[in-house]
RNA sequence: GCCCACUUGGCGGAAUAGGUAGACGCAAGGGACUUAAAAUCCCUCGGCGAGGAAUCGCCAUUCCGGUUCGAGUCCGGAAGUGGGCACCA
């Protein structure tokens, strides 16, 4: 397990990474399943999709974690720190099409390649407790969840729009939209309406909200992204009662309208006599109940539901390109606010003299609030641009502070801000808040209203019309309707011989999988063909690592003493959706007795940055092209530069890219997050294999801060790759030391072999060297005590730093204190010791960093324990003290000196040592000094009265 | 349109709580070692100016203004970049 054993040696990874991955394998899986015993940390990481290939993301994602496991374990920690497969999902279907094979086959050859590549960067996980959402064991539970959630109705059916193929007969998915077409037909896809399962995670809404403010540990950015996801909102419904009489509701219609009033939602009921109209969506009843007898409303209805398809296609497809088109061509879709008068009136709830038009309109949306509005255009901008568009009455009822009320109007811009209420009879002179309170008020009076709080939150649609999924366990019966399965047959798994050969799902074309007995009657009946979701999955996946064979429950109690999450690290791109979801799960599961105490799944949750790299592209044909298909000719001749002199410095080395193998030209775009359509990717891999888990593990912690993007860089990977060497160095030299320190107690004779290793350095010269390097020299050299400082510093800014992710700060402190081992060289005794000190804490702080590196010196020092089972080093912050403090003079707040004092010095003391300066004095000018301001160990700011240089100009008077 | 975040050398980034701006590293340049290369080691490295030098002065954390003895840090405004939501009543 060593690498050769010469002074010169270079460190090989290929020789010991792998035995050592191996070893803490073995270590780990002894320990098996078990709850924790005592402090626990539960470190996760979001698990990955087995798409077959780990990318830099993966890298990043598990360093970040692996880092804080190997850390805490060292702390005494009981860590959890498993990981597991996201395995359902469509790109084992796509596989299947276009590969012809099974999806289940493509996605356990993807885990068992993907692990091996996991393995291969030596983190520090219980594989023991690895479990694959696809696995029947896993979603069995999920299944029995589904059935709770049914009887305690949080799951239910109802129509919802979905995107339907013609062509292939199959429902698709957001993303496999493209510009509106099927993206494997190409043909147009329709919008369809189908029964579909929900999710009532409206249900938790408020408490998903509430919950937020409390949980210090998540980023504010998560949380306001979520905060504005769930969207609450204060405001009021508004009922206004349908005019009923001969002219306004002529008789074929009046049977169709049962009720008699609309019901609206509103924020702003102080604007309800700026109210000129109501709008309802064309998907409200009433819409739908009045199109039946009116075909030109009918053909409205279905050209706005078409409309809204295309829209939310056109938003999607632009996201990843001109975002500034997109916005513009929206903008117009916004301004163009179209509708149909129905000729029914509405009678204001204030004043029943005043009668109100009802349009169905487009921009009203079903889904929120009521699906009615009242349309207040002087101080709504869409109420506005409607009213304009269709000839209706702008009253303005609010006045805003700075404007007078006979000339103030309003023309292509709608109030919203803050104002005094006018035109409003009662509610005349309030501000709005008073306004909003006083309109509410009297609605309650007169029956007409009511507070209420609406949310942006949708319940969420959980069927896929897909093979590859977790399928639903009910059964249609034409007698019973829809039957829950027997929890003894769960898991209703998927059935094995499928084919992907004519279009749609799988499930629906297997007559024996779908037929079934209806569990209540007996009677032939049809299995649910839909599959959930795969965010259903990762819903709840982090509480099966705590118990992952359990098969009576989902986990233990015993087991649930893991939970929560200490530590969740993952992409922002899961910020809302999956973050959501899991908070949902844990709460409806806890509500279903499957949880004891749990409130959060998550503690702490941290996002990760992107890895980046430029994208490269053909000059000639525009096609994208792989880092290492190019290269770049640095044209600067030695001559040229002489030339051009001092300039030089400022010149831009010159750029030109070309593709490696045919010289052709290419362009050189920005940074983007690595990804495979852009070809801007670097293989993990071929890191690993020619650097080492190690340095790439390094090079992906060290200057940019985790949560920020990070851009690849080959300049970066080998600067980590030379500590990595340097450490190994620093290792030999320590080896070396100690065996003629060993050697002399021995033998007590006088070793003359010098430990240097590279005579180049200053130290190792003759006398006969230029007193310049000397001189140098000797400001760079540092004594044993100051060494011990520095480790014990060391220590603790490291610990504090892993402890908060600033993982690149902290090696920014582990080289440091490498830079100061190397920087006392005394040769005593007490330097040795301190030398062998300051290495040993080295190595214990990089551990977590680069485990292979470090086990392998430890290893070669003899040691009988593993390192990565060793102690987290002690910090005594007597020994990190500082005995003399560097403090800044300053004269009128400019810094004219630093001195150097005790620690804690008196102000008497610190004033006189800063008067006593030269360089002060001069400042000064003798000037009289009018305030000294000291601040302990920091600053001594002397204020003294301007002496007017000869030349200023005097204070001008004016 | 609404909401949020960010802006520090050639580059990535440091800078507890307002107290020496540029830690640590990358790139670059100079030098040592070497027959040479690689590797390694040493030095320089925000800008402008003065000086033989040690040093010293001025400017500098996107821009403008404020609070303060003192601002990268706090407050107000502007610009730029990035992100989220988007006809949410």
């Amino acid at each position: 397990m060593t690498a050769r054993g010469d002074n010169t040696t270079r460190y090989d990874h290929r020789a010991v990474e792998k035995a050592w991955q191996q070893r803490w394998r073995e270590t780990r899986q002894r320990r098996g399943l078990h709850p924790p015993s005592g402090r626990k940390k539960y470190i996760l990481e979001m698990f990955p999709y087995p798409s077959g290939n780990i990318h830099m993301g993966h890298v990043r994602n598990y360093t970040l974690g692996d880092v804080l496991a190997r850390f805490y374990r060292a702390q005494g920690f009981d860590v959890l720190h498993p990981m597991g497969w996201d395995a359902f999902g469509l790109p084992a279907e796509n596989a299947a099409f276009e590969h012809k094979q099974h999806p289940r086959a493509w996605t356990h050859a993807n885990i068992d390649a993907m692990r091996t590549q996991l393995q291969s960067m030596g983190l520090a996980l219980d594989w023991q407790r690895e479990i694959a959402t696809c696995h029947p064991s896993y979603y069995k539970h999920e299944q029995g969840m589904f059935l709770d959630f049914l009887e305690r109705g949080l799951a239910y059916r109802k129509e919802a729009w979905v995107n339907w193929d013609p062509s292939e007969n199959s429902v698709l998915a957001d993303e496999q939209v493209i510009d509106g077409k099927g993206w494997r037909s190409g043909a147009i896809v329709e919008k369809r309406k189908l029964e579909q399962w929900f999710l009532k995670i409206t249900d938790y809404a408020p408490q998903l909200l509430e919950e937020l403010s409390r949980m210090p540990q998540w980023p504010e950015k998560v949380k306001t992204m979520q905060r504005n996801w769930i969207g609450r909102s204060e405001g009021c419904l508004v009922d206004f009662r349908i005019q009923k009489n001969e002219e306004t509701l002529p008789a074929e219609i009046s049977p169709e309208i049962s009720m008699d009033r609309l019901r609206v939602f509103s924020t702003r009921p102080d604007t309800l006599f700026g109210a000129t109209f109501c709008a309802i969506s064309p998907n409200h009843p009433l819409s739908e109940a009045l199109a039946k007898s009116r075909p030109a409303l009918k053909s409205y209805i279905e050209q706005a539901n078409r409309k809204t398809q295309q829209q939310g296609d056109f938003d999607k497809s632009n996201k990843k390109g001109n975002k500034k088109s997109n916005k513009q061509g929206n903008k117009e879709d916004k301004e163009d606010k179209s509708g149909i008068d129905t000729s029914l009136r509405l009678l204001h709830p204030f004043d029943e003299n005043l009668t109100l038009p009802l349009f169905v309109c487009d921009y009203v949306l079903m889904e929120y609030g009521t699906g009615a509005i009242f349309g207040c255009p002087a101080h709504d901008q869409r109420d506005l641009d409607f009213a304009r568009q269709h000839g209706l009455t702008v009253k303005p009822v609010v006045l805003p502070e700075d404007a007078e009320e006979d000339s103030f109007a309003i023309t292509e811009t709608a109030w919203t801000g803050e104002g005094r209420m006018i035109n409003s009879r009662f509610l005349d002179g309030l501000k709005i808040a008073d306004a909003i309170v006083r309109a509410t008020e009297r609605l309650q009076e007169k029956s007409l209203g009511r507070k209420k709080t609406t949310w942006r939150l949708r319940d969420w649609g959980i069927s896929r019309q897909r093979y590859w999924g977790c399928p639903i366990p009910v059964v249609h019966c034409s007698h019973c309707g829809i039957v829950p399965v027997a929890r003894a047959e769960l898991p209703i798994t998927l059935p094995e011989e499928v084919s992907f050969d004519q279009p749609g799902n799988p499930l629906e074309h297997h007559e024996a999988w779908r037929s079934t007995p209806c569990p209540a009657c007996g009677a032939n009946a049809e299995r649910d063909t839909n599959t959930f979701d795969t965010f259903v999955e990762s819903s709840w996946y982090f509480l099966r690592f705590c118990d992952p064979r359990n098969d009576d429950r989902v986990v233990s109690d015993e087991a649930q003493e893991w939970l929560p999450v200490d530590q969740y690290i993952g992409g922002i791109e899961h910020a809302i959706l999956h973050l959501l979801y899991a908070r949902f799960f844990t709460r409806a599961l806890k509500d279903c007795g499957h949880l004891k105490n749990l409130v959060e799944p998550f503690g702490g949750l941290f996002t990760q940055g992107m890895v980046c790299h430029a994208t490269f592209r053909d000059e000639a044909t525009g096609a994208y092209l792989f880092p290492d298909a190019v290269w770049q000719n640095k044209d600067k001749g030695k001559d040229k530069d002489k030339d051009k002199g001092k300039d030089k410095g400022n010149e831009k080395t010159h750029e030109a890219w070309t593709v490696k193998k045919t010289g052709a030209k290419v362009v050189r775009g920005r940074s983007e997050k690595m990804s495979k359509s852009k070809k801007n990717i670097v293989d993990p891999q071929q890191v690993i294999l020619q650097y080492g888990a190690d340095t790439a593990r390094l090079f992906m912690l060290s200057d940019s801060p985790p949560e920020r993007d990070l851009e690849w860089s080959f300049a970066g990977i080998e600067g980590a790759a030379r500590f990595m060497q340097k450490l190994w160095r620093m290792a030999e030299n320590r080896r070396a030391e100690n065996k003629r320190a060993e050697d002399k107690k021995n033998a007590s004779i006088p070793a003359k072999e010098s430990t240097r290793t590279h005579p180049s350095h200053p130290e190792d010269r003759r006398p006969e060297d230029t007193k310049e390097t000397q001189a140098l020299f000797v400001a760079k050299r540092i004594t044993p005590q100051a060494l011990c400082r520095a480790t014990h510093q060391a220590i603790r800014e490291t610990t504090a730093d892993i402890e908060q992710l600033r993982f690149n700060r902290a090696i920014a402190h582990m080289r440091k204190l490498a830079n100061a081992i190397e920087a006392c060289r005394e040769e005593s005794d007490l330097a040795e010791k301190q030398r062998t000190f300051a290495f040993d804490a080295l190595l214990r702080l990089l551990h977590p960093f680069v485990p292979h590196i470090t086990e392998e010196i430890w290893q070669r020092r003899e040691e009988t324990t593993l390192l990565s089972e060793e102690r987290w080093p002690a910090f005594d912050a007597t020994q990190a003290h500082e005995e003399e403090i560097t403090m800044a003079v300053q004269v009128n707040g400019k810094l004219r000196a630093t001195v150097c004092l005790p620690d804690n010095c008196a102000r008497e003391q610190a004033e006189q040592v800063a008067l006593s300066e030269d360089n002060v004095q001069r400042a000064l000018a003798g000037g009289a000094i009018r305030q000294i301001v000291f601040v302990p160990n920091k600053i001594v700011n002397i204020l003294v009265e301007k002496t007017r240089e000869p030349d200023e100009p005097a204070q001008r008077s004016t």
